[in-house]
This record gives structure tokens, sequence and C-alpha cells, in this order.
DNA sequence: CAACATATGTTTTCACTGTAAACATAGAGC
DNA sequence: GCTCTATGTTTACAGTGAAAACATATGTTG
């Protein structure tokens, strides 16, 4: 195993720096339009290497959508870490920490809820974005056990949560929600407004 | 003007046709990686015919998601020259009309709010998304007016409306608002959960 | 009404893409 | 040491967006 030597044949680590390489692309460009054989010129193997870890590009974008979920899920378990003082606190935390992540990686989380990424061909996907709703369950759950919030089908309610920090977020990222269309910091306004729906 | 003859070197129509040809296109693909060359195919022109009356394929895009918003403003509008016994009910059937054109036609409505279509580089485009915005800013408006909601500055409200139906809107299109995910009838809920945020 | 400018078509050409196939080589297990 | 397999490279192909050169209607103008 002649490891990360510069004229190695066999690179030894050639998903990993795909993978990194097509994460940095994303990030640069505001799309993943992209192209597999900028992916390997960059990374410095021929055009057809990326093909032998993945089997198209489909394959590639669906991967880096699941390393989405997974560090979004990160961020904000991480915040979730914190005490706070209410289940209202709680909420607006993990809202902001979700609203920051898509705005600070825009593209990926474009990525990540786009129709080029199927999730029913990727069971990973699927399962990596299931995981970061569950962590919104549980703070709804949490806040209706603590009586703070209204008694409702949980499931429901986090669906009105996950849609209204959804398309917050979208829309953010298109550059819909500047100051002269909608005000000034409407983060906080809409967050309110869901939350007094919510509570008792 | 020989106008539609069959067989005319000036096809006469030809922007209208290769606009409807996409259109179709964009409904039976769920997606608009169609090609230029496949419209021109379908409407018997040559490859080179659809440059001439846009100047590349995102042209054609933005001209696409145009239509959506202004069909979008169409259909809303529609619904809302009803009379309503409350402000709460325009609400809701203009909320219901906006997630029914977005599930009933998920890849123009996904086109309207992607990436691949440059708001700032086509006014018209942006100018259609505000007009769409204006019904919404003027439901709330009157709701406010008439004491039913919080006099809240509407444009927040408006954000935090938008962003509801918004993400409603692409979760439903991408399928995660299931029914085992989140239990029956999760418009509803939505809808009233906004609703008691914004109600006195 | 003839001539021409312009708008709208077609053909040809180009660089580039995703992907498949054939081939090469390094390392792992026998 | 030999072979198998994983992981590379090279070569090949059909298809793409887009530009350029060319063709033909149409409508304007003398």
């Amino acid at each position: 195993m002649q490891g990360k030597s510069d004229r190695a044949y066999h690179h030894g680590d050639l998903k990993r720096v795909i993978i990194e390489t097509a994460q940095d692309m994303l990030r640069e460009e505001k799309g993943w339009q992209f192209t597999l054989r900028e992916v390997a010129r960059r990374a410095g193997v021929s055009h057809a290497a990326p093909y032998k870890h993945f089997p198209d590009k489909s394959a590639l974008l669906a991967e880096l959508a699941t390393l989405g979920f997974n560090e979004m899920g990160r961020q904000i378990a991480l915040e979730l870490e914190r005490q706070f003082r209410s289940p209202h606190a709680e909420f607006i935390a993990a809202s902001k920490a979700y609203i920051r992540f898509g705005t600070t990686t825009p593209s990926l989380y474009r990525l990540m809820f786009s129709a080029d990424v199927d999730k029913s061909s990727f069971p990973n996907l699927d399962e990596a974005g299931n995981n970061a709703f569950a962590l919104l369950l549980g703070i709804l759950d949490r806040g209706q056990k603590s009586g703070a919030l209204k008694k409702q089908p949980v499931r429901a309610q986090a669906a009105a949560a996950w849609s209204l920090l959804h398309g917050f977020t979208m829309l953010s990222i298109d550059g819909q929600l500047l100051h002269d269309k909608v005000g000034t910091k409407p983060i906080d306004v809409v967050l309110t407004c869901m939350l007094e729906g919510f509570e008792n």
C-alpha cells in the first residue's frame, strides 16, 4: 500500500478525494452542474476513475446529499446539547441551526431536496433525512409532554414546523426574503408566528 | 404569411410551439433535463431553430418559470373571486390553491424556484414572482384591517405564510409528507397552526 | 413593383459531456 | 511466487449546447 504518494497508479484514497473535491465544487459554484470530468481533473486522475467508485453522477450527488443530511443533523444535535430555559427556546435554537445550515451551504441544501437525487433509489439518503426529521419530532414531543405546546398529533405538528423551516430556508437562499420585500429580521417574526400557533 | 402550413420554411409560430413543447416535456419528465434538441425534434424543426427565439436554454427555462408564476397567480386570483365568510376562510382557500398548483405541476413549480433560473437575469421572472406575492400581501392586509389578524408588519407575516406554503408544497412534491411519516391531512393541521399564530 | 434588409429557418462544426469497453497494474490471499 | 481482484488508464461513441455560415421568406422602402 503506497498510500498518498504523488504518482501512484493506485491512488489509495480516491473515493474520499472525489467526494471532497465535489463538495468543494458544490460550494464554489451555485449548483451541481459541475462535471464528473472536472472533478476527476481536479483530483488528478483520469476521467473514468470516478466510475470505479460511483456508478454514475447521480450516485455521487446522492452521496453528497446523504453527507449533507448527516452534517445538518450533527449541527442541530450539537445545538441541542445546551441547556434551555424552555421548550420554546429549544425550538428556536434548533430552528436557527437548521436555517443557518441551509443558508450557509445553499447549494448543498438545495441538492438535498432536489429531484436530481432520488430518495427511493438511495436508501441511505432517505434514512439520513429521516434521522434529521426525528430530531424535530423529539423537540416537539418534549414540548408537548412539558405542557408548553398544544397536544396535537406530533407528526402533523412536525410537518408544519418542517414546512416553515424548509420554506424559509429555500426562500432565503433564493434571495426572496430581502429587506425591502419583507422587512427586517423575518426569521424571528416567522418563528414566533409558528410558535404562537403551537403554544397553549 | 403562410402560417401553419406543414412545410413552410418559416414556421410562423415557432416560439409558441417551442414553449408549448417544452411545457409538455416538463410535465412528462420529472425535471427540466430535457434537451433543446429534443424540443426542436418534437417541434419538427432543426436543432438550431430554437436559438432564434431564445439565446440559450436557461432563457427558455426562465420563460417557462415566468409563465408558471403568471398561471399560479391566475389560479389564486380566480379562487379569490369567491365570497368568503371570513379572512380566515379566504386565507385557507388561497393557500390550498397555491398548494394545489404546486403539487399538480411539480416540475414547473420546482423550476420556478430553482437556481437554474436566475431571477436577477430575467426581470420578467422576478416581476411575475412579485405579482404572486402581492396577492398574499393583499389577503393578509385585509385580514389585519378587518381585525381578524394580529397587526404585525404585513410583509413579515407574509414571509411566514409564504415560507409555510412553499415549504409544504416542496415537501409534498418530494413525497416527504406521506401518511406514515406525518399523519393524515397534514395540510389542514399545518394551515391551522399558522393561522392560530396569526389570529387575535 | 423591384430590391434589399431583417427575421427566421437550416446545415455544419466545435468542444465537451456521461458512460461503456478494453486494457494495465498494484496489492491481497493463496 | 502466482493469480485474483480492486482500482486505475486509454480509447471510443453518441449526444449535447452553442456558434458560424448559409438560405429563404417577409415587409419595407425607393
